[in-house]
DNA sequence: TCTATATAAATGCAGTTGCATATAAATTCA
DNA sequence: TGAATTTATATGCAACTGCATTTATATAGA
């Protein structure tokens, strides 16, 4: 069955358009505030998760979905920018483990408000609690989370 | 108020990862069976909709939320690739009328089975009608729809 | 009417992404 | 063990994007 119904093709619609504008707000907000991109905070916030120990890129390509130049490239950046550290893996000398600076770790907490704020400001101010945590669960249907 | 509530943070979250990810799904479908991008296949059907008499850059701009420069490449490479027709706007001497050529239709009528089969893969499958219904109006909210 | 401003679209340049491939270490298996 | 394969990461190059600015025309105001 290749067949999308009427409905499931506007869910696609509107799931291209609504995540274009949304995230783009939010960047702009983001930009607007002097901060750097989405992805950066990303990056970081999944490395401050799992605390000093550290991951390995391969690792943050799962997580965070993106393509592994793609990932490469933005640990580079990010290392340059002196918010991650890569330090040589003992058990696999192909790669190495990434782990947050203080630096790193200071940039999420400067972030944060302005982020959450756009997320209130471009999400949470147009759904009540009750649609919000209904489209949560939607989306997460979509990428196979229960 | 700019503190958004647990629920509205993970919808976003839920948001970020589930467009990408089907985002990312539907492109790879479509650049597998060898057709262009979805970006083409959205302009070509803004002008299919409003038929012959064609649509202003600055119009579609609105309507495909692509940033302005952005456009006009896209426009570009369509135009070349013989998708669309730029034709001289006799009301405004300095905007162009852009219109789907025959090439351009016959585009969107071959890419279209491999589209709806990757909508109805990646987003019909995974959702009931209702549910379907429930994500596409939550997600019009979002943009200020309905 | 003539100048100032606003709007439509294009473009040079720098930064980013995608693709293909390279490099290097780990694993498999003959 | 050693050659073949797989896995982890990096990178050259071309295409694409964002930003700032340019070009051209239209509109507004003195």
């Amino acid at each position: 069955m290749d067949e999308p119904s009427e409905t499931t093709v506007r869910a696609w619609a509107r799931l291209v358009k609504a995540s274009h504008a949304v995230l783009s707000a939010v960047e702009a907000d983001l930009k607007a505030a002097g901060f750097p991109p989405l992805a950066w905070y990303d990056l970081l916030l999944e490395l401050e998760r799992v605390g000093g120990e550290g991951l390995r890129p391969f690792e943050l390509e799962r997580r965070t979905l993106l393509a592994q130049y793609n990932l490469s490239r933005l640990v580079e950046r990010l290392a340059q920018a002196g918010y991650l550290e890569r330090r040589p893996c003992p058990e696999d000398g192909r790669g190495s483990i990434l782990v947050l600076t203080r630096a790193g770790r200071a940039l999420l907490r400067r972030m944060w408000p302005a982020y959450r704020a756009a997320i209130e400001d471009h999400v949470g101010r147009r759904l009540s609690e009750r649609e919000a945590e209904q489209l949560g669960r939607l989306l997460g249907k979509l990428v196979g989370q229960a």
